[in-house]
This record gives structure tokens, C-alpha cells and sequence, in this order.
DNA sequence: ATAACATATTGACAATTATCGATTTGAAGC
DNA sequence: GCTTCAAATCGATAATTGTCAATATGTTAT
């Protein structure tokens, strides 16, 4: 089972990684293979796949499939919810100074 | 040294941990200080201090010093850096929408 | 100065994550 | 059928991160 924290760790875990971070640079110029990606990159097939797992999971990325090939681009609606996410996990509800520590 | 990636990726590690997030969540509500947190968590001390260096390196959360104690809060400027940093991750440059996703 | 307290740091170990090579799956063409 | 190619999965290992107990640092009160 995932706790809620759980899932949310899971969107940023997408910015986590020096590699996913140059994938989402290259996505930015418009969808790419996985090939295409992995010409770029100084990493094998199976850690490339590994990372594309994690960035789709993350609903940052999204897949599709076109023959043999695996086209990725960035997710606007995934990358609109991170953002949301973002924004509510760091909102200050109110001022109140911690009790333990005012006197 | 550090690359630009590396350092991307510290702001957004501060998201990616179970505690760190439930730390952010009481945090929210206000500045607390590191013994409240303490209270509040099934961790050691120790474990509690290594979350609040890597929650403050990461600029969304930021430490003031008053006797003894030191109190935390959420950095508002540290978390609209990162909101900014996570839109520039995300934009796509050139318009390719992601047809398997239905925006 | 000494004691008590809050937090930070250290060092060791556990848990997780990144990485690779090998293999498997699946799709297209023969 | 068989072969080839793209991508995913598996199993093992390396690297990183989270965790704790012990200790150190720095502050306040006695």
C-alpha cells in the first residue's frame, strides 16, 4: 500500500536525477524516441528504460507506442498537477509560532 | 564541483522523502521549532537534524536561530524559486502535444 | 564553572536507487 | 515459420540515501 506521502514523493523523484533531468531538457524541444534519447546519453538501453518508468510513473512524462518504437514527450496536464502539488505542499496556512518555545 | 542538474535536483530531493514531506505538512501551519517536530515524528534526533540540513539546502525551508532552539519555517521565496525551476523543467518549447493523453 | 538542554556532527549500518549485461517481449518484414 | 530491431524486464552489483547511537557544539541557568 502507498500512503499518501508516498505518492506525492513520487512526482518530484522525477527532478531527482541528473540524467532524468537532461531526458526532460530534451523533451522540451518536442517528443523524442527512445533511441533518439539514448544516442544522447551516456547510458545503456536498460538504465534508459529504467528512467522512462520512473518519469512516467511520475506523470511527468507520457508514452507512445508507434510500431516498435516508443515516442516520450512531456505531459502538460502531468506537469500542471506537479506544479499544483507543489504549490499546496508548501502553502502556509496561517502564522502561529510554536508553543513549546514562546515563553 | 556541481552541475546545473545536481543542484536542480537538491531543491526537489527536499519533496522526495516520507518525513521530509510530514515535516513540510507541519510546517505549514507555521514556524516550529526542531523539538516540536521532534514530538511529532518516529525518529531520532539525529535523523530529524540530517532532514531539516537537507530541507534547508534546498532553500524551501529556511532556520532562525533564537537561544537554544532553532525554529523552521517554509521559505516562501525558496518555494517560488521552485515552482519557477519546476515550470521551466516543463515547458515545452515547440508545440507537441502528446496525442495518448487526452488534454 | 558546571550542569542541563537543544541541536549538529560523526561513524556505522540498513534501505533504497542507479547501473549494467543478459534475456525476454513485442512488433515489422522476410 | 524465422530474423531483426526497439524497448522492457530480470538479476546482480555499485552508489546513494536514510537511519541510529554516540559524541560534539553551543546556549542558558545555576
Amino acid at each position: 500500500m502507498e500512503t499518501i506521502h508516498q505518492a506525492h514523493a513520487k512526482v518530484f523523484k522525477a527532478f531527482c536525477d541528473e540524467n532524468r533531468l537532461q531526458i526532460l531538457a530534451m523533451l522540451r524541444t518536442g517528443e523524442k524516441c527512445a533511441c533518439r534519447l539514448l544516442e544522447e546519453l551516456q547510458i545503456s538501453q536498460s538504465t534508459l528504460s529504467h528512467h522512462m518508468k520512473l518519469l512516467c510513473d511520475s506523470g511527468i512524462v507520457c508514452a507512445r507506442r508507434e510500431g516498435k518504437w516508443t515516442h516520450y514527450s512531456i505531459s502538460p496536464t502531468g506537469s500542471r498537477l506537479a506544479m499544483q502539488l507543489l504549490a499546496e505542499l508548501t502553502e502556509v496556512e496561517s502564522v502561529s509560532s510554536c508553543p513549546c518555545c514562546t515563553e
